[in-house]
DNA sequence: GGCGTCCACTTGTCTAGATATCTAAAGGAG
DNA sequence: CTCCTTTAGATATCTAGACAAGTGGACGCC
């Protein structure tokens, strides 16, 4: 096995405290962030770095293993461990659900993607009624049953969101917003046309690593957080009508907000 | 050394293709999900494990070291593994800086805490005349040069934000925004006092892991994502007077916006 | 009582292997 | 030329053990 060019990556100094697996991780963080490995590209593999660091492969993978937490690098089983390159994100503003973005026949999101130059897809579509968990129940003012709409949201064939609406019952049952598609405008023209008309929206927004579900679903690499989004939809009576619970790859989005200084 | 409760975790499947070590994480992960395991509360000991399971050390290391990952538990040298408890998350709410807010003498940071019962610090500050960031400069429309007031926040002796807030030094230059304590209602009052009467703000959200120096100015625990905040202000004539970058731990917080259904 | 030492228990770090599995390219059979 | 096998090299998993270092209680000395 030939050596690594000289001067890519420095030595171990045994004479400090910080661990050694942590002066690896250090040196191959700091060479990513210089831009000597860019982006999408091979790291050295495991033999090469015990064969220069002079330790056992356990500390070398130890390393690796602390980059991968940091959402920096990605290991490929049989082929190597590559520094992760970062997605395209998308931009949510926070007039996307203005009611002058609501005439035309498709979603919001195909739409924008399209525009994008992304191919946008819709997929685990599944709406049926259920047990209102109970902090959906307490958005509702107690209401216990709901219908739920969930769906996930993919671009380029990349999983970045994962939606479930809540509705009460007595608004949603027998209409459009129980079928599939909901028509042209989604379920919010169709709750206009229902007679509720909205008045604003309340956004939660948290972040956390993912839970176990949520990697599988949202195909997530290692070291990429999700941000969640609970919104609340309220009517011109200051009824809630609807309760959007939204899971985003952290890595492939960018809320934005314009906020008045009133 | 003592067997573990019966019944409390259960038992390896030898047949499953599923590694060891994420067996074991499943059941740690799943008797936490289910409160066999409370807030605080000690997991079993490695050796322990070890026994339990008839595996190696390093297995139920790696199995822990998932957990961790995921935020769910952490280790403290000589003492243990805990269930990592959820701290009380600050709730930032979109008319935060609403102007009928910024009467008092007082932080808006100061008296939210205050009210909340909590024991509010700022600490780490500095405020110098820098040169813009390129990502800065592109905000302010091209100016170079900026003043920079930094500073990070404690609630109860733990950091949960740290922010760094660029004013372009025409505007701030020997002025109180320069100074230490800007004075009542921050440098916000001030600024319209200066004659920039704040029109909008806007909000750009991000959620990523943190960076080392970020672990280590807010002290996090492994698996804490950080949510970074940029807020731009602008004046009435559509310049931006402020851009303000934040970074919290996202345990800490849930943003909360409020848009209306125009 | 107060103080320090010792010890058992804990997690942290590192080694030196073994075996499994995946990938991609090379080489051979047809 | 196509298809299959082989093989080298890569990461994935797991073991058994060594030593380091932090924690907290027991114990004995003063």
């Amino acid at each position: 096995m030939s050596p690594l060019p000289s001067g890519l990556l420095g030595e171990l100094d045994p004479t400090s405290d910080r661990a050694v697996f942590r002066q690896i991780a250090d040196q191959l963080r700091e060479a990513i962030g210089r831009g000597r490995f860019s982006e999408g590209e091979k790291l050295p593999s495991e033999a090469e770095l015990v064969e220069h660091y002079g330790v056992s492969r356990m500390t070398v993978r130890h390393s690796f293993s602390i980059l991968q937490g940091e959402g920096l690098v990605h290991a490929e089983h049989g082929k190597g461990v590559f520094v992760r390159p970062r997605p395209p994100v998308r931009r949510l503003a926070s007039d996307r659900f203005a009611r002058r973005h609501r005439k035309q026949g498709k979603s919001a999101f195909l739409v924008e993607a399209d525009a994008a130059g992304s191919h946008p897809q819709v997929d685990s579509l599944e709406i049926k009624e259920e047990k209102a968990t109970p902090d959906v129940a307490a958005r509702f003012g107690g209401v216990r049953r709901v219908l739920a709409r969930r769906r996930r949201y993919l671009l380029d064939g990349r999983p970045v969101e994962f939606a479930t609406s809540y509705l009460p019952l007595d608004i949603a049952r027998g209409t459009p917003i129980a079928q599939p598609n909901p028509g042209p405008g989604g379920i919010y023209a169709r709750l206009e046309e229902l007679g509720h008309h909205l008045h604003h929206f309340d956004e939660e927004i948290r972040a956390r690593m993912p839970s176990p579900d949520e990697v599988r679903t949202l195909r997530l690499a290692s070291g990429v957080p999700v941000i969640h989004l609970i919104r609340t939809a309220y009517d011109s009576q200051g009824r809630a009508v609807e309760v959007c619970d939204t899971v985003m790859a952290a890595d492939a989005y960018v809320l934005s907000y314009q906020l008045p200084a009133t």
